[in-house]
DNA sequence: AAGACGGGGTG
DNA sequence: CACCCAGTCTT
């Protein structure tokens, strides 16, 4: 472990940001990005709403994971008035397997909204933009950088890194002071020049040189101001707090199937799997368990319902233990978050909204 | 400030 | 298994 600035040196450096660096670095990396950078299908536009989506999309989500989602959804949805037209099964159904379907509701929401009270355009500026629902200071930034070249910066965790990296500096990108700490950092570099294309290329060079685990520093194209590589703290910037592990929460998922039919559970809109389909799922741990007969949802007393509610005995019942790992506390007991019951086709048609736990659960349960 | 919110790639 | 990904919202 090498040694790392004090917090008192790096405010003054970060005040100390020559204008000849500042202008290096752009220079440097932007060229480096014109020659570099990967061939993603939203690099091709530079309508808002498409960059939009695809910022959305890929929150917290590997660029590579996002594109075909990306792909599909714009073809489905090509303007933010299709989009706002669309009913929201639709939008969930083309997320489906995405996860985080907060995003495409407020998605779905944001693009009603504009269609609404702006006739489907857009705010130009990130102040503006920051305003809208699911859009904070990341695709702010990102949106008016790239569709309306406003000099805005943005700041995600490979932005975190590359900054961390270059300025040896330690703040802790993951609470929201160091967050803080690390946008005003990036506000001092960003350049009225081709400001879309710097912010792309500080995440395309963490995403592909400076990468979380041994940084190719020989291929990088600003190592040589880089004060991490210099005093050798580079492979242990940044430095992030550690996050708790997921408990794995076990559930019992009620699987009911008939002739070419299966019945899924819709969730509420609130919480995890929001707004999605799923087998009926309860329950299965034992602290918990209570909980649930009090909900008058417990598994036994559900097997009744759902007997009584199909009404022949052309659908058999069958149960599938899964398992989803949960931040924190264990949530309520899921069955206390359906608001509707429906028969589905078996297999699921095309976007079906379903999450890929309800996937796999009626893919085993079901398959052959 | 801390927690909720999915799923998958990688060492 | 640990880490973390073009973050945002809620409490």
């Amino acid at each position: 472990m090498s040694t790392r600035a004090p917090a008192s040196i790096i405010s003054e450096k970060k005040q100390g940001i020559s204008a000849s660096l500042k202008d290096r670095l752009h220079a440097r990396l932007v060229e480096w990005f014109d020659v570099h950078q990967r061939k993603l299908p939203w690099r091709t536009t530079k309508d808002p709403y498409a960059i939009w989506l695809s910022e959305v999309m890929a929150q917290q989500t590997r660029v590579e994971t996002a594109i075909p989602y990306y792909e599909k959804f714009l073809a489905a949805y090509p303007t933010v008035h299709h989009l706002a037209e669309a009913p929201l099964e639709g939008v969930l159904g083309l997320w489906s397997g995405l996860g985080y379907y907060r995003r495409a509701r407020m998605l779905h929401r944001t693009a009603g909204d504009l269609c609404r009270s702006h006739s489907g355009r857009f705010p130009r500026t990130k102040v503006e933009l920051e305003t809208l629902s699911g859009i904070g200071p990341y695709t702010a930034g990102a949106i008016a950088s790239i569709a309306f070249r406003e000099p805005a910066s943005v700041v995600d965790g490979n932005v975190v890194r590359v900054l961390a990296r270059i300025f040896n500096d330690d703040a802790d990108g993951r609470t929201p002071a160091g967050l803080g700490h690390f946008r005003s950092l990036a506000d001092a570099l960003i350049h009225d020049d081709r400001p879309g294309d710097w912010n792309q290329a500080l995440m395309e060079l963490g995403a592909t040189v400076c990468t979380p685990r041994e940084p190719a520093c020989g291929a990088c194209p600003v190592s040589e101001w880089c004060e991490g590589r210099r005093v050798g703290t580079a492979s242990d910037l940044p430095r992030l707090a550690k996050k708790p592990k997921p408990i794995p929460v076990a559930y019992d998922a009620l699987v009911a199937a008939g002739p070419g039919r299966v019945l899924l559970a819709e969730r509420s809109h609130e919480g995890l799997f929001g707004g999605l389909l799923e087998p009926p799922l309860f329950d299965a741990n034992p602290t918990l368990s209570e909980a649930a007969f009090t909900a008058g949802m417990s598994l036994t007393g559900a097997l009744g319902t759902v007997h009584h509610t199909l009404s022949h005995r052309k659908f058999s019942v069958a149960v599938h233990r899964a398992t989803q790992p949960v931040d924190g506390v264990p949530a309520l007991p899921m069955s206390s978050a359906y608001v509707a019951f429906h028969l589905v086709a078996w297999p699921l048609p095309e976007g079906a909204r379903v999450s890929t736990l309800a996937r796999k659960i009626l893919a085993f349960s079901l398959e052959t």
